[in-house]
DNA sequence: CACTAAACCGAATACACATTCTAATTGATC
DNA sequence: GATCAATTAGAATGTGTATTCGGTTTAGTG
């Protein structure tokens, strides 16, 4: 069968990728067990079978998409972070979270719905981690610079990364527009919440 | 089959009560969907008929357990709040919700990973906003007297009550053994992060 | 043009589980 | 102690779906 029309970006993809995208897309509307293989493979234009050619099951298909999303936060957290001055750093950090999430919905409620216990269990989680640790060492320097508050590493982070998917939670549930105004509003009392 | 030994709390209470308990006690730890019917049969000690004869399915099971928890919320938030002063009135009710958090890691656990959509959808959630009325109008006065921040309503709201679950969360993950003082620093971040 | 291995297909399988149904039991009321 | 409604029981039903498997196509290689 030929295809003389122009081919979609979806149909150029390899169909691993496909499958990944189409499970992402039809979990964080459905929930994982709301949506079964037979519609994976429908949506995503390839057969039940080739699905178990490329993934064990379908469990290994959420804990991909996971891992995926992990490694998109690490590379993503860290972009255009200045040198110095670790206000400026965490801005910067904080819109890059902040726009992540606002330009990626579905990367938000996957990790909000879905990259939870017991879907995704503690092993995943502590795998993905390694990607975090530029961002956990700059916030440690901040600590010990006493740029920040003398509080728990742990609980700074937490706390802070906390505040950005609250910011996010309210502009995805609509109740708050999140105009250039909130969004500082937000990360001022984010910032607040931190500082020495 | 007679009972002669002492009777246990669990096989006192009314069906329906058991069967809620026993739901939201495997819920959280495996799931609502690795949660079969006849589990919660057995584990409250009934027949999986009887379950039917007290609710319609069983989404309308954990629909009650989402609605009985936000009753919870109402009435032990603003338990001994005082009248004046916000923050520290704020501070009771910082207190209030991680004590109740802590004391309740079913509920915790339940509104984390069960109390979501696509699992509770809107219309139940919209429900359950009139538990919170009462504190929304404290923080709404606040606002008003410029006793905190002047940002959007909503926003103080969502950033103040996510720090409460952030440091819950670290708690739980056994990741901080939240002392005192780091509960107190967990505070007084939530404070600073609203602060006028 | 064989030959091979990987990629691909989708009907068939096997099972788990929500819900139903009929019948038994209880307990209250007269 | 007869009658009736509420409650309880658990086997049976039916549906949905994850996974398997034998066969087919494709693409690369000598």
């Amino acid at each position: 069968m030929l295809k003389t029309a122009p081919i979609g970006v979806v149909d150029k993809m390899d169909k691993k990728k496909r499958i990944i995208l189409t499970m992402l897309e039809l979990v964080v509307e459905q929930g994982v067990h709301a949506t079964p293989m037979s519609q994976v493979a429908k949506e995503a234009g390839v057969a039940v079978g080739t699905i178990y050619h490329y993934f064990k099951n379908k469990e290994e298909i959420i804990e991909e998409i996971y891992i995926m999303i992990c490694q998109d936060f690490g590379i993503v957290l860290i972009a255009n972070v200045p040198n110095d001055d670790f206000k400026e750093q965490f801005a910067v950090i904080w819109h890059n979270l902040y726009n992540y999430f606002i330009g990626n919905p579905m990367a938000f409620k996957f990790m909000e719905f879905v990259g939870v216990p017991p879907i995704i269990n503690a092993e995943i989680r502590l795998k993905s981690v390694k990607h975090f640790t530029n961002i956990r060492d700059l916030f440690l320097a901040a600590i010990i610079k006493k740029e920040i508050k003398d509080a728990n590493l742990r609980l700074v982070l937490q706390m802070s990364f906390g505040n950005v998917i609250s910011a996010a939670r309210l502009k995805f549930k609509a109740e708050l527009p999140m105009n250039e105004e909130q969004i500082e509003d937000a990360l001022q009392m984010s910032w607040n919440c931190i500082k020495a």
